[in-house]
DNA sequence: GATTAATTTAACCAACTGGTTAAATATCGG
DNA sequence: CCGATATTTAACCAGTTGGTTAAATTAATC
């Protein structure tokens, strides 16, 4: 199903990758892609047809990738607090490796045209974005150990976990001008950010003997 | 400095604003301004002279309000428990009212035109940009009255509550096909939401009591 | 009611966009 | 080396885009 695709055309498409990524669908142009991958324009719709064709390839594939990383971040372990830990550390340094990708996905998926619409249709009928059961199972087994408090909706948490990991990503345009100098060691940062997020959730900022 | 504005030019520069919100800065045709406002396209270069000044006067007012929003949203109460209370439900209620609003700032923020970068610039350079300040002092007040933990960095708890309450926002159209039937009741949902926040933030999930 | 200024319109324009094509060039099996 | 196939190029095309303009219409002023 999967056509080998030669060096030439992952070329492009890598190319071409970065600039969708950068600009989204409307902002990116053809010419672009041609000028930057270093080949003529008509090299694009030789290998790839159209535009649409190009970029539904390429939505796909990053779509997936986020989706996925989200599935694979998430291992249980012995006990919830290590899955909770490994998950941040696992989705962190992935954003941290691709760190316009939540931003892409979130703007494509608002703009929603067509072949968006389709792309994520066809995925969630081929039941590929299961990830969310996985994550509220696992919880629910966390709770019935009596490890963590009761949740009335476990999705809940879910989502207070995935923003608390990606607003970082996608707010960096507005942090970095209010906090300059917060990122002067970004590496240095993600680690203490990492172990911020765990601490917040899993401990909460109550201090622990106040019963107020 | 504001020079007032008619009717007809508000008129436009709401349906624009309507535009801009959806589809941003490459998405959006002064055409299909001209088209939703009922006016002719050129009426729009007529009060605004180009789509950058049209753009320009729209991004700087809902950058604003975003960021304002933020800053309103967070005033000190008695207790910090009461004040995180507070702000979650300001905050999101102001989501609520303007769901794609997130969306328009991280978006544009991203793409970062000259104009945007420029904007912010201007923003930062005129100090109108000095919520998180505010923010910090509340936490490290609320640390010294002995009610929350110390946190070693407290911007870290103002990434993870924002993102907390941004992500079901920003991820509306990866959630809503995920798990339909959560939504049916939004206005229940969000109430729910809030108090999920508030438990996950101030508590954490740990089940208390237990020193493992 | 005439004159002036503000508003609105249709027609137009140059630049750009995605896409095509036919010819040129490179590649490769025989 | 030859033919066939795959790749590459420049020129081109039709539709769209932001923007202009001059004339027409309306509103305001006297």
């Amino acid at each position: 199903m999967v056509e080998p695709i030669g060096p030439k055309e992952e070329h492009i498409l890598n190319i071409a990758m970065q600039v969708f990524v950068e600009k989204g669908w409307h902002g990116t142009k053809m010419q672009e892609i041609a000028d930057r991958a270093g080949v003529n324009k008509a090299m694009l719709h030789y290998y790839f047809r159209s535009k649409e064709r190009l970029y539904s390839t390429i939505f796909r594939q990053l779509f997936m990738k986020y989706m996925s990383s989200l599935s694979d971040s998430f291992q249980p372990e012995q006990d919830f607090a290590s899955t909770l830990k490994q998950f941040i550390n696992r989705f962190s340094d992935m954003l941290r490796d691709n760190p316009q990708l939540p931003m892409f996905v979130a703007r494509e998926l608002s703009e929603g045209g067509a072949i968006v619409q389709q792309c994520v249709r066809e995925l969630v009928k081929d039941g590929k974005l299961q990830t969310p059961q996985k994550f509220i199972d696992e919880i629910k087994k966390a709770e019935a150990r009596g490890e963590i408090e009761h949740m009335e909706e476990p999705v809940h948490f879910l989502f207070t976990l995935i923003g608390s990991c990606i607003y970082f990503f996608l707010a960096g345009p507005i942090i970095k001008p209010l906090f300059p100098g917060l990122l002067s060691d970004p590496d240095a940062f993600l680690e203490k950010r990492k172990e911020a997020i765990f601490k917040h959730l899993y401990f909460g900022i109550k201090k622990r003997g106040d019963n107020t």
